[in-house]
DNA sequence: TCAATTGGCATACGAGGCGTATGCGAATAG
DNA sequence: CTATTCGCATACGCCTCGTATGCCAATTGA
């Protein structure tokens, strides 16, 4: 069995997609020309029509292998906490601090919802949400949140308001200073999620 | 003086607003042809460019017809509530049910923000944060609200959080449990805002 | 090893949307 | 009553997208 055809596939694809993660990550998604972006990869428009279908199948794919990394670095963090709220604070606090990177706020936060519509009902690209969502649900079961909530539907509003957060952070002329209120604004919204004594 | 004239370019500006304002609802930005929805307000592209100077400066004038609109509506609504704690409440889900509206999702949720960027920046179109960032000012120096978070940033997080639980519920097989499930864990979270006795 | 075939990717073509330059005609000013 | 402004339409070229088509290399089967 021979491999080299099937690592060029791959690696055309994997080129398509680095490409276009740059350029949408970049310059956005409407303002990147298909023609400009896959000649940067050394391929044409053909290539990216015969893998991904269109370019918003391409957005697709950039979206879930930024997912896909964004799971990975949040676990990776909170996992050190010493207790489970603690780890599930610091899972939406790395959350917001992913967000302020410029290409993961542009792709996932802002074109990815324009174009592709709701983020909750993108396929392979709710690594993040579903962490929280057991973390939740978990911290009902040992009493330490309320139990009057559904874990899902405050996972996704904590995700909208971190992207309102990362955006006014990384627009803001001190983002330093910006960036501690809103941490600090948004630790005290979560403490209404926890139950009282 | 001769008026005729003034208000021909006045019903002008707001035939193209009406237009585009239906067409971004709908069919959304990027999809609006501009030939298409001048000629539907029995226009061209030509009076477009003379008022407006591109398609993203009439986007910018839709919402901020729609922003002054939400404001009014917000304060019309909330402003029947007993106490100002329930009135900032009331806003708030006064807001989400707003932006349940597919026009106003489409166009301040979502194209919005990925054609002009940052809403915080927008000019004339923050009415309604400035009303939430009000009633939060004012209830930090009555002692109901914790006094060590600031005002317009947590009103933004309860804006992004606004437009998730809106997305959500908008997308939803069974909207009215999910609405019922979405805002009761929104005011969850704004429990947390409270000072505690 | 060699024909047959698959399919990955490039090229070519047509359609439509955008921005600019230009032109016309009516309302206003002096 | 003439001159001028300016609101808006028309005309042109560029760019981008999607599809149809073609080519060549890699695989398969005998």
């Amino acid at each position: 069995m021979h491999r080299p055809r099937r690592e060029m596939i791959a690696e055309t694809r994997a080129k398509l997609i680095a490409a276009a993660r740059h350029a949408f990550g970049t310059i956005g998604y409407a303002e990147a020309s298909m023609d400009d972006f896959t000649a940067s990869a050394g391929l044409t428009r053909g290539a990216l029509y015969h893998h991904f279908g269109d370019k918003k199948g391409l957005l697709q794919a950039v979206i879930a292998e930024i997912d896909g990394e964004m799971a990975l670095r949040v676990n990776e963090v909170a996992s050190k906490a010493p207790t489970r709220w603690q780890h599930f604070v610091d899972e939406c606090t790395t959350y917001i601090e992913m967000a302020l990177e410029p290409e993961i706020q542009r792709i996932m936060f802002r074109d990815g919802p324009a174009v592709l519509g709701d983020p909750a009902q993108w396929p392979n690209a709710n690594a993040c949400i579903a962490s929280m969502t057991g973390h939740l649900t978990a911290l009902q079961g040992e009493g330490v949140v309320v139990a009057d909530v559904d874990p899902e539907t405050v996972a996704r509003l904590i995700n909208g308001a971190s992207s309102q957060a990362a955006q006014r952070i990384a627009n803001s002329k001190d983002p330093e200073a910006t960036s501690k209120k809103a941490i600090a604004a948004f630790k005290q919204l979560l403490e209404g999620l926890r139950k009282k004594p």
